[in-house]
RNA sequence: GCCUCUGUAGCUCAGUCGGUAGAGCAGGGGACUGAAAAUCCCCGUGUCGUUGGUUCGAUUCCGACCGGAGGCA
């Protein structure tokens, strides 16, 4: 490192869902003299709390923490959207002379905003969605990737038929844009990320001791009440929110369509089935330098990431 | 005690007229650029209960034994 270059430095704490990230977080955050962004796509909504197990007000330990309960259950949020507001609020952080610790477990989240990704401006398309999902509805999915595939081949090529939402998705891009998705991804990535990251994953080598842990939190969570805050999202318009797990696995109990028991259970799996494909999106990003978390031992866990300040010569900002 | 049914993948069960077996669920792996807690793709070797017998060859047929379910007393 010159020290000169101007990029800012950030903290990140990923892995699965009830890997311990929120109470690494808030640590790391103390001894570095930080403060707490969340990257966490449904810890967004306001009336999200339990289901997406926002820090507590003891849990954050007098922390501050942002991108949490930003937005109203019925809004839309996306990607573009996070990474914009994240970066001002970083931008923020550390112009006040504080160090940003990401944390959170959404990976699509993470990796665009912390490799730059540039969206497109786009004119809002609702419109444009709903007339691609009746046109798929009535000549079918094949049809639709044929169609992407005469515009843009080489995104058709990845596409599986089933995944109709990528396939609309690409098309929608094309038809708003003029630009294709190909094209589109790969001007997204031209400009280098603006930080200077450290990232640390926590990480399971016993699964079963992570789907131990994901069970109790799941009871915990209908102690705490999750039921009732499912109740709410039911009957109200929440697009985006209504797909958390945590609520949508409780509907068919809630409407009496099936026991609770049976709905619970279902839910512990979809929280285990979630960990996995964060797993899978975390395990490639070699930037992220893995902590063992099987043991539970909070205090091994902070010497190790002390290890990995050392290791990339980070270790002045804990004296801070 | 006797009779009948039953024992095959982590679970529920198919199947092999004798040539060592396959579905669903669970589970595992992967993809991912404006819905991402979403969406989608791929993956089935297991002492065929144990042990003898018949057979070139038994998970399959026969016997005994050990589990399980039911019936008669």
């Amino acid at each position: 490192m010159d020290g000169f270059n101007n990029k800012i430095p950030l903290i990140a704490v990923v892995g699965p869902t009830a890997s311990g990230k929120t109470a690494l977080g808030v640590e790391i955050a103390r001894m570095v003299g930080g403060e707490v962004v969340s990257c966490d796509s449904m810890q967004l909504y306001k009336g999200m709390d339990i289901a997406s197990a926002k820090p507590t007000f003891e849990e954050m330990c007098g922390v501050k923490h942002h991108m949490i309960s930003v937005a109203d259950m019925n809004e839309k949020y996306s990607v573009a959207r996070y990474v914009d507001e994240a970066e001002k609020v970083i931008d923020d952080i550390y112009s006040r002379g504080k160090i940003p610790v990401l944390v959170g477990g959404t990976g699509l989240y993470f990796s665009s905003l912390v490799d730059n990704v540039e969206f497109a401006d786009e004119p809002d398309n609702a419109e444009l969605r709903e007339k691609l999902n009746n046109e798929a509805e009535m000549f079918g999915n094949e049809e639709m990737l044929k169609k992407l595939a005469e515009i843009d081949p080489e995104c058709a090529a990845k596409l599986h038929p089933n995944n109709l939402k990528r396939i609309l998705r690409a098309l929608e891009v094309y038809y708003s844009t003029g630009v294709t998705m190909t094209e589109q991804q790969r001007m997204s990535k031209l400009n280098p990320s603006s930080y200077d990251l450290i990232a640390v994953g926590l990480r399971f080598n016993d699964r079963e001791k992570l789907y131990d842990r994901i069970n109790r939190r799941v009871d915990i969570m209908l102690e705490n009440g999750l039921l009732n805050e499912a109740k709410e999202t039911m009957t109200a318009e929440s697009a985006t929110a209504a797909q958390a797990i945590g609520h949508k696995e409780l509907f068919p109990y809630l409407k009496g369509e099936c026991s609770l028991e049976e709905a619970v259970e279902n839910l512990k799996r979809e929280t285990r089935r979630y960990a996995k494909r964060q797993i899978t999106w975390f395990s490639r990003d070699e930037r992220i330098n893995w902590i063992d978390a099987d043991d539970g031992n909070f205090e091994k866990i902070i010497e190790k990431f002390i290890k990995i300040l050392e290791k990339y010569g980070k270790c002045d900002i804990i004296a801070k």
